[in-house]
RNA sequence: GCCGGGGUCGCCUAGCUCGGUAGGGCGCCGGCCUGCUAAGCCGGUGGGGGUGUACCCCGCGCGGGUUCAAAUCCCGCCCCCGGCGCCA
């Protein structure tokens, strides 16, 4: 039973307006699940009593004398009526509480700073050397050394070619144009050495996770309606998810979802857990609400390919395992050579079921910005909840919700944006990151250590 | 897609024909017994509400219907197995 934002709603409703304060969101709906709540279990009460009376006299039937029994069948009946009476009502306060329930966003953790948007980010820690150019200095050290943040850095008289352009007109390996024409904006084509790219960070991703002991899994890439509401908030649902015409099928955004849903209505022993996947798959995303952001190159787009940690975990340990998924994202960051700093995101930047997020930013040298590359969240018991994910624990025969998280680990579109910005030359040549040699060597035709530009005519 | 068989409290299974408190085994939890372990014995082992205990309600894939009463009868849907058809 204590799933924790019902626990709240009973025994101290406060935490939980604390939490929607926190996010900026109005805090007297907790009020009506309050009232709801105690409307619902008053009207159950009575129900119960009513029904006990009809299953007295329903038992006593058979063991009548058959004269007698016309009246008693029809005193049933009659109670009966009253009965489904009571119960319609008590399904109507059931429903408006369930959906009052349904709507509330994760606890927020203690550890989170709190702020209405991502201006209240703070810097945690950062890794690897940013190149910048001289005219976004003051910026840089605004968002490290600014917010107490030392990283390491070396300063460019160049200015490097921005992502977009370096793939659409220096590298031209990639074509937005005819794939807005045929498909709409925000997809594209790619073409050979990015696709290798691609390939090989995925496998990359995979190699690392699975030698930390990550089951592998590939996943189904749609879900019914009732497991994606599971594992994200209606307004996610709206702006993310797209739909399989005359179907209830729905295109997964993350391998996260069929992750989560791999264990939907199970119970796990504790013995078990945590377990630890890392899922691969394409990522389909509507961007409703992204306007006309990063309208350019294949920054956001609305598909592309991800490796993605997932773990289910005993409360105790979840927040262990949370640290877990953000260090083996660095690890590979690190090993990709991108400079990149983790943020601790602000209450009012978090998602419905998280109760915590660390994202990782690359810094982007031609945009002077820190862009998110990775996004790692504990959900705790919010998705559990949902998707009824037990854990079991053994001494005490003891069932309770599992914690449930998820960590990027190499989003591939993304991640190929920041090596044409940071392992350029000022020449134009992108330097493939050494630690994909592996996933590169075996093909004849993929690049191994640098990729060209293209030649004028071509 | 069609035809047939099936889905029971973690797992296995009885009950369904003929409506009347869902029984057994395994595993697990607690206890007893025992020099220790094993065996044996007793109790517990789905969800919810409650003065949190001696209570009550709901629960047999999901949703409806018939009935005083549904695991059981009827209808729709989902999934699994087998066969046929189609197919990379």
């Amino acid at each position: 039973m204590p799933w924790s934002i019902l626990e709240a709603l009973r025994k101290d409703p406060e935490i939980l307006k604390d939490a929607l304060r926190k996010r900026y969101q109005d805090a007297s709906i907790v009020d009506r699940a309050v009232e709801l709540d105690r409307e619902w279990r008053r009207l159950l009460n009575e129900v119960n009593n009513l029904r006990h009376k009809h299953n007295l006299i329903s038992q006593q039937i058979p063991k009548l004398p058959p004269d007698e029994r016309k009246a008693k069948v029809e005193e049933a009946r009659e109670l009966l009526k009253t009965i489904e009476d009571y119960e319609k009502k008590l399904e109507e306060i059931e429903a408006a509480r369930d959906e009052v329930l349904r709507s509330l966003p994760n606890l927020v953790h203690p550890t989170v700073p709190v702020g209405p948007d991502e201006s209240y980010n703070v810097p945690i820690r950062a890794s690897g050397r940013a190149k910048v150019y001289r005219e976004f200095l003051d910026n840089f050290l605004a968002l490290t050394e600014g917010s107490g943040l030392k990283m390491d850095y070396e300063v460019i008289d160049w200015k490097p070619i921005g992502h977009a352009d370096m793939l659409e007109n220096v590298l031209k390996l990639g074509n937005t144009l005819k794939a807005s024409e045929v498909a709409s904006s925000r997809f594209y084509y790619l073409f050979d050495d990015l696709v290798w790219l691609d390939m090989a960070l995925l496998l990359y991703a995979i190699d690392y996770l699975t030698s930390k002991g990550f089951k592998l899994v590939l996943p189904p890439y749609m879900l019914r309606h009732q497991f994606m509401l599971g594992v994200i908030d209606l307004s996610t649902f709206k702006d993310a998810i797209y739909k399989i015409e005359g179907e209830d099928l729905y295109l997964i955004a993350t391998a996260e979802h069929a992750l989560a849903a791999l264990h939907a209505g199970d119970e796990l022993p504790d013995d078990e857990l945590p377990l630890l996947y890392v899922g691969v798959s394409p990522c389909f995303r509507r961007e409703a609400g992204a306007g006309s952001r990063d309208i350019k190159g294949i920054f956001r787009v609305h598909q592309f390919h991800k490796v993605e940690q997932f773990a289910y975990a005993l409360p105790e340990q979840s927040w262990d395992v949370f640290e877990m998924l953000i260090s083996n994202a660095e690890e590979l960051y690190r090993g990709l050579g991108l400079p990149y700093r983790v943020v601790n995101v602000a209450s009012g930047e978090l998602g419905a079921p998280a109760a915590k997020k660390y994202d990782l930013e690359v810094w982007y040298p031609a945009q002077g910005k820190f862009r998110e590359l990775v996004s790692c969240s504990n959900c705790t018991d919010w998705q559990s909840y949902r998707l009824r994910i037990r854990y079991l624990r053994r001494k005490g025969m003891i069932r309770d919700y599992v914690h449930t998280l998820n960590s990027t680990a190499i989003a591939s579109t993304r991640t190929i944006t920041a090596i044409l910005e940071n392992n350029q030359t000022p020449e134009g040549i992108i330097e493939v990151p050494k630690v994909l040699r592996n996933y590169l060597e075996s093909f004849s035709r993929a690049p191994k250590d640098y990729i060209y530009p293209a030649r004028k005519n071509s």
